[in-house]
DNA sequence: CTCCGGCAGATTGTCAACAATTTCGTCAGC
DNA sequence: GCTGACGAAATTGTTGACAATCTGCCGGAG
């Protein structure tokens, strides 16, 4: 998956594409929390109108990812600790129901490669390559979500990873955590696999508030 | 609570106030779902600039209230059957867990004024008076997520009640729903006032979940 | 040296005019 | 009566110009 790039002999980019150009670019980190977004620098560099980008401000005003100031325009919006806390409270919640309707509904395959993409977190575990298991990672609980089959909240999901992206990343590389968090992997697959919906809901709200605790100990870093 | 209104000699409102404008209309069911909401119609009645209006538009798409189609302008999202519950499996989760919290951090004030409020919906049951259930239904269920402190889901959770904002009526038309929903409160209250978090957030879940089931039962006269 | 005021450039907010497209009524032809 | 082409009206999309505000620089007063 590569950015969006608008290179030149093609149409221009819709408000939408912006807005995905732009949330991409906020996840990856490349726009800080806090930055300005000046909507000259985004135009030449999309080949957007003025128009578009004030489009895809507003759209992405709307879905909580930037902030705008009267004639001080559009900046990342950055989360404080305790919005981080808050957004991990409602991982939990939806995360967990997911966990609980994918042992529900899932079929044999999506079970079978849930857990192929285990066995690549395992190796990852071995040779302890804590950026491609966060990249693994977050293809594991997309795969889950997706099959909990409820579009609704997987959309919710998205959005509220967008401000905690980097902190996920970042997390890895705290010791013993690569070990924890694939401890935790195993026992949600062992609850799905087992049919136990209840299980497999605690088993994800405990590993996702690991997660969290992970990351107040290295807070230090990212916030006051 | 009455609509925003938008007076003469006041000053023109903003896009953010547009949107709250049309937010509203389109919980309170003035603008039905499938509605095209027409650039012009609105700037008349709210007196904003027809830039604030797109504006408000952007806003709203971007919260998923509304949706826009090239040269159709826009319109108001309908969600299907299946969509709904899929927002009522959302509201499990989210709702769930702002009891637990709720039984964890509330202050003594704030759980007897949702037992205040518990009496006037027990008044309204004796009474068989579901308008005005509802409304303090609302009331309830809102005052409990503000106690959970928790504003990420607050917000969220207003999100999704906007689109089964009139089927959150209805549903307390149907015999015996007044009662039921009734009990379900007094059970969720019974488990904070115990202190019993998992109690609560259990308690919860099938209220909300029962709530749907209810519509179920009467979603023919909505849905296909 | 520091502080303050003001000026120039940069950046965003707003609007009105025009272009593109859809919508809907009308009417000829069958 | 029905169908389909046609065109006017309605509606939305886009652009560019201008207004309002902020930001940073510079020079003078103390």
């Amino acid at each position: 998956m590569t950015d969006p790039v608008f290179t030149g002999g093609e149409r221009a980019p819709t408000g939408v594409e912006v807005a995905a150009w732009i949330r991409q670019r906020i996840r990856r980190g490349s726009f800080a929390p806090g930055q300005r977004l000046i909507e000259v620098d985004i135009i030449r560099q999309t080949g957007a109108s003025r128009f578009k980008v004030r489009e895809a401000f507003q759209r992405l005003e709307g879905e909580g990812l930037v902030e705008t100031e009267e004639f001080r325009g559009a900046s990342v919006r950055s989360a404080s600790i305790d919005e981080v806390r808050q957004i991990y409270r409602a991982r939990i919640a939806l995360e967990g129901i997911c966990a609980a309707d994918f042992t529900r509904k899932a079929s044999a395959e999506q079970i079978a490669k849930l857990e192929r993409l285990q066995d690549e977190l395992d190796a990852c575990v071995t040779e302890n390559a804590p950026e491609r298991f966060g990249r693994l990672n977050l293809e594991w609980h997309a795969l889950l979500v997706e099959g909990a089959e409820n579009d609704v909240i997987r959309q919710l999901l998205e959005r509220l990873n967008v401000p905690i992206h980097r902190l996920l990343f970042e997390s890895f590389y705290s010791p013993n955590r690569l070990k924890h968090a694939n401890a935790d992997h195993h026992r949600i697959l062992r609850a799905i696999k087992a049919g136990d919906a209840d299980g497999a809901e605690a088993a994800m709200r405990a590993h996702v508030g690991n997660g969290f605790s992970t990351l107040s100990n290295i807070s230090d870093e990212f916030f006051g």
